[in-house]
DNA sequence: AAACTACTCAACCGCCTATTC
DNA sequence: TGAATAGGCGGTTGAGTAGTT
């Protein structure tokens, strides 16, 4: 049995809101408030909209002191730290930012930053596949780049690219840098995996899932306290005060080598700070944000260039049940991970 | 000037969670 | 305790607009 309806369909006014319609509805919540039920107030002030367009259209557009346009880099580099931390929780990313709404924020990311961040690097690494592949002169593994889009959506791949790339440098308990969370069989982390560890038989696992996976179990018990004031974490209310960040609330690379370098193989640390580096210019520049694209795209992380010629990732893929539609659930899989975790560590530190 | 493309953002949809009965 | 309901949220859509050819 499906679910009920909220309001009767057939009967509510769809599409953008008429100066009058505003005017009814602000005026009523102005005076009476909301009455604690959406679904009645449209009936009781005579407008033939669903309740829940009403709450959005307060929430998002005439509720006071609401902001629109004109993001600041300060706002623009706590939406990316939160965003890295968190995932698309927009909800909680707005709350950091007084006057913004959840839908606004959600749309300039969409819209804007994402498009900032991934921009330049997706044409270095479109560029260099192509480079490659004219190199190999033949199609790697037989999979062709307009197979592999089929079987996954250009969408799709960048959330991925963009969450897995920033969270899994950022966030040493992220999905990305926890090999013990990859789905069995997984050739990219495999090979991933076998990348950074190379000489296999010093190293039982790496720093970064030693810590994370140990700081999971008992958080209070591990020494990664120096990650506490730099980590953007939603339930940290001051985030702008980070005397350490080289941009408001953001975290320098020295934090990043805090969080994840604790390994005894130079040859790992070495690229590991060159990635870090990296990613701390791409985000706050030099020269403001989103500065040195030349140095942009020179860096390799896309980790899923790979997949183009890799069948069996395709395959992974494909088995996993990742398709347009559940793209978003298996996308959320990392970010899901976050709040508990990120409440986990909140405890241990006291936060 | 017209046609086309890309971009923006308000609004909708459907799912999940919390609350009430 | 479980069903019904409302609130809340993130993903997506599509109309309007700006930019380009």
């Amino acid at each position: 049995m499906g679910r009920a309806p909220c309001c009767d369909k057939a009967n509510v006014k769809k599409g953008p809101w008429s100066p009058e319609e505003d005017a009814k509805l602000k005026t009523y919540i102005d005076e009476h408030g909301t009455g604690g039920n959406w679904i009645a107030l449209p009936q009781k002030i005579g407008l033939k909209r669903c309740g829940k367009s009403c709450r959005l259209r307060w929430l998002n557009y005439l509720r006071p002191n609401i902001k629109h346009g004109g993001f600041s880099e300060e706002e623009d580099q706590i939406i990316c730290s939160l965003y890295i931390s968190i995932g698309s929780r927009w909800s909680i990313i707005a709350a950091q930012l007084p006057g913004r709404t959840d839908n606004d924020i959600k749309n300039y990311w969409n819209t804007r930053l994402k498009k900032k961040l991934l921009g330049k690097r997706r044409d270095s690494s479109e560029s260099r596949r192509l480079s490659i592949s004219q190199d190999t002169n033949e199609e790697t593994n037989g999979i062709s780049p307009e197979t592999s889009s089929q079987a996954l959506s250009t969408s799709a791949l960048e959330r991925m690219q963009l969450h897995m790339q920033l969270q899994g440098l950022y966030n040493p308990f992220s999905f990305y840098n926890n090999p013990a969370l990859w789905p069995k069989l997984h050739p990219l982390g495999d090979k991933l995996f076998h990348i950074q560890h190379t000489d296999a038989s010093s190293i039982a696992a790496t720093p970064v899932q030693q810590e994370s996976d140990a700081t999971m179990i008992e958080p209070s018990h591990q020494n990664v306290s120096p990650i506490k004031p730099n980590m953007p974490n939603p339930m940290n209310a001051n985030i702008h005060e980070d005397p350490n960040s080289s941009t408001l609330g953001f975290p320098s690379p020295s934090i990043f080598r805090t969080i994840s370098m604790d390994n005894s193989n130079p040859s790992f640390n070495a690229a590991a700070v060159g990635l870090q580096d990296e990613l701390h210019d791409l985000l706050c520049g030099k020269n403001g944000c989103f500065g040195r694209q030349e140095e942009q795209q020179q860096t390799e992380l896309d980790c899923f260039r790979d997949m183009n010629g890799d069948k069996e990732s395709m395959n992974w893929w494909a088995t996993s049940g990742f398709d347009e539609k559940s793209s978003s659930v298996s996308w959320d899989f990392a970010s899901n991970l976050q709040p508990d975790l990120l409440q986990e560590y909140g405890l241990g530190y006291d936060l």
